[in-house]
DNA sequence: AACAAAACCGAACGATCGTGCTAAAATGCT
DNA sequence: AGCATTTTAGCACGATCGTTCGGTTTTGTT
């Protein structure tokens, strides 16, 4: 039970940075198999079907997320320090951790339009993220640092736009202001939201 | 010459959907001569490669999405009217003519780890948009609409990343108010840099 | 050391991929 | 109408896809 686990979990590892560079839709058994240097059938029998592969490395990218990103920011003060430690955060992992660009927006850009497991599992994940965005925002509202009137949701939406943005500027664009532009917007959106 | 031209711009219609669904790595050349009607080898015969099959999909959606947003947005009054009428047409576009998602997002996410003509199309595409995008707010800063101060590159960046935070809240997560968050959030942004 | 279970490989399957080739059909021009 | 050109189809190719199966190797447990 334990040799099992510790190739699967370099299997995911070597997915996440595939699916990170290339999306989720090209991760293909075979070109994973010859990067882990394994055989196709010997890698597949760890998961039942590339669908549930698919999820895994979804699963996979989600406790990454958290780990490198949520985590070390629930160590900061509750409130608006927390707020912004997870953007920093965040902006760190897809400019500097990330091989490639953002496997969640690969993977929402991809499935949108394939209904499915897959689909629902991305939809479920990202709609959780939000959701612990929101969940920090109404922290920072009831410590008082945030207007009483801040729509949390629509906070977390401006938020994440920023986010989105950023990494299409800093990624494709390669835009050399693209970080500069981006702390500005963030400073911009909670600033209007302070009490 | 004219046989020719009609049942290409009639495949490149059928292959700008269907990227706009599932993306324009997944568009298989095959899969679009079932749709089209014809054999694989007489559609493949109008692009010499799937590669530039790719670009010209990425030229017909570009001439389109100045058909639908920016030409009609040319007819508003210069200034903030004109900006808002392209946010809105923009909004349209991405929400009710596409079959499916932003064919231009999708191929940002696909592509920006896969060097090649078509990565580099792609960013040209992308860069001549957001650079229409700056001029019409240069535009609203000249006709005294807009704060002198006006950074335009980072106002052009604000809306950007709104239009893209719509576009996955309105079809990932499907989120019922979302119209209304991106037009908050427009408020906003615009607000803060008028006069 | 023996045995059951898990992990892994090699080969093969039908399908589809992009891309050539050759020939037939359709078209445009005089 | 005749001819040159363009457009389309049919077929085949090597490659890769996800998946299945049978058998071998490796592991964990007693």
């Amino acid at each position: 039970m334990s040799k099992g686990f510790a190739t699967k979990e370099n299997i995911l590892k070597a997915a996440f940075e595939f699916t990170s560079k290339f999306g989720l839709e090209s991760l293909s058994i075979g070109e994973l198999a010859k990067t882990v240097g394994m055989s196709k059938s010997g890698l597949f029998g760890h998961f039942k079907s590339k669908e549930k592969l698919q999820i895994m490395v979804m699963d996979y990218a989600s406790e990454n997320f958290t780990l490198q990103v949520i985590k070390p920011a629930l160590k900061a003060t509750r409130g608006t320090a927390r707020i912004e430690k997870i953007m920093m955060n965040w902006k760190k992992w897809s400019s500097s951790y990330l091989p490639g660009g953002c496997p969640f927006l690969s993977a929402i850009v991809e499935f949108d339009d394939r209904p499915g497991p897959v689909h629902d599992h991305i939809k479920e994940i990202q709609g959780k993220m939000i959701n612990t965005f929101e969940k920090s925002i109404a922290i920072a509202i009831e410590e008082g640092q945030l207007q009483a009137s801040t729509d949390k949701e629509q906070l977390a939406y401006e938020l994440y736009s920023n986010m989105i943005g950023f990494h299409i500027y800093n990624r494709l664009l390669r835009d050399k202001r693209s970080a500069k532009k981006f702390e500005h917007f963030y400073k911009d959106i909670i600033d209007k939201n302070k009490v």
